[in-house]
DNA sequence: GCCAACGTTGGC
DNA sequence: GCCAACGTTGGC
């Protein structure tokens, strides 16, 4: 098995929050229209990889469970409608520029760790998601800085 | 609602 | 290829 990795994913919880991932099950990581996110779902995030999903645009903002990566890169079916508000004209079925890939819910914290949290957190220096002007919504994450969350969590992660 | 910190666009 | 203008993200 080839080494997992570890990510981090910001959501809006009223566009589309932990608690819909769980009611979906899974679901397409569609709307992303940053260069650098597309290249780690093009290219870095395989099934199995866990993801910390992150709530931003809320108070407090914070992460507030786990997901894991269920399908690997393909083209963002939004990028092709035209009613879309993701649509690209640009974007063509044999070039596209837009891949995305699918998520499943794992499980929701018993309490969201806060943005302010993970800052205090000396285990976490250098963790991404607290850098200010951070604006990049799918993140690489440490191990060490993954397992670290989930022990601030107060959650078993060693069954996934 | 403000605004800092970006990323993108397009004129030149 | 530069960079000003503009748009977006997201904490506060």
């Amino acid at each position: 098995m080839s080494k997992r990795r570890y990510w981090l994913m910001k959501s809006e919880p009223q566009v589309y929050g932990l608690d819909d991932l769980k009611a979906d099950g899974s679901t397409y990581w569609d709307g992303v229209r940053n260069y650098q996110a597309r290249n780690f779902m093009r290219d870095d995030m395989k099934v199995g990889d866990l993801v910390l999903y992150y709530h931003s645009n809320t108070k407090p903002p914070g992460i507030v469970g786990l997901a894991r990566v269920s399908r690997e890169g393909y083209p963002d079916p939004t990028q092709f409608d035209e009613n879309s508000k993701y649509f690209d004209p640009k974007s063509t079925a044999e070039q596209p520029r837009w891949i995305l890939v699918d998520l499943e819910y794992v499980d929701h914290f018993s309490e969201k760790v806060s943005l302010d949290a993970l800052k205090q957190d000396a285990d976490l220096d250098g963790m991404l998601v607290i850098r200010k002007g951070q604006r990049l919504s799918i993140q690489p994450v440490e191990p060490i800085h993954f397992h670290r969350v989930c022990e601030l969590a107060d959650f078993d992660a060693s069954a996934l």
